[in-house]
DNA sequence: TGGAAACCTTGTAGCCACTTGAAGGTCAAG
DNA sequence: CTTGACCTTCAAGTGGCTACAAGGTTTCCA
């Protein structure tokens, strides 16, 4: 059964290349919007074409991505070069960075965690009285650990 | 000093309350949008005005924030009342449902953690050849572990 | 030749929990 | 009457997408 296959150009239709990378087509068009990926003309019809490289480019961000990088770390990534001593540097410079942004969510997490916990624990049901809620509401009144504990962030 | 005070109403402007609750007067006035929290008319003029209460709703809101919990989850909280099996149920069952979330993400980041802690090992800076980079590039190739690891979420 | 199926296009809006900015109104004190 | 400290509404931006609508293009099959 010969697939779609318009064009008896080489290269890849977007949801070809979706397939091929893990990227979804919508995700590729942002990304070319992004910058991150860019578009070349076909000449034949008005559909984007992608190349091997280009799929390969797009995997390579896929997996920066899964290692939950921003666009702006990708972007700094993409398109060093592996054999400049500068570039090498760039690269751990910005992976160093990154660990540090997860160790230091993973230590948020962890405090939250703890803290969840113990709020947990002051409530088995049985008590006619809910200590869990009671303890959410005079933690709310408590003027002190105001500051700590994570607020949502990105990571 | 007597600090700037409107009208000899009793309660608060929108600054106060938010110093009062260390929730922004925007964020605030974003609340009230989400109907987390209910504007009552002054009569006076068209400042919002802030009880005691709602300083102290305020205040329980940023604390269920800062415990990372969405705004539908502190929607659900909200308004529960502790002498009610029912709500205390509710209460622990959403807590329940959080600290599974904080617990999945975790396990993520660890992972993650430990992903770009093996990849920065593989480049010292010494070798002319950046193996940071060239991993980086490799690992997009590779077919398997694609659909592991954590994309960026809300936790 | 005609029509369905499978793909593509652009554009817009929505998600979450906010923050920032513009343009202007209201109040108290000097 | 001005200053300035506060308030108002509305709109847009953040990040990294996803989803939808309305329509165009290409291939295949009867």
């Amino acid at each position: 059964m010969p697939i779609y296959q318009p064009y008896a150009v080489p290269g890849y239709l977007i949801g070809q290349a979706a397939n091929l990378s893990g990227v979804s087509s919508a995700n590729i068009r942002f990304y070319e919007k992004e910058m991150l990926i860019s578009r070349h003309g076909t000449g034949a019809g008005s559909y984007r074409m992608y190349s091997d490289e280009d799929v390969h480019q797009l995997r390579f961000i896929r997996q920066l991505r899964s290692l939950d990088m921003t666009l702006a770390e990708v972007r700094t990534l993409l398109g060093l070069d592996l054999r400049k001593k500068r570039d090498c540097q760039t690269a751990r410079d910005t992976l160093d960075d990154h660990i540090g942004h997860v160790r230091e969510r993973l230590k948020e997490l962890k405090a939250l965690e703890k803290n969840l916990i113990d709020l947990r624990s002051r409530c088995d049901g049985q008590d006619p009285h809910c200590h869990l809620i009671e303890a959410l509401h005079a933690q709310a009144d408590a003027p002190a650990p105001q500051q700590a504990a994570g607020r949502r962030q990105a990571l």
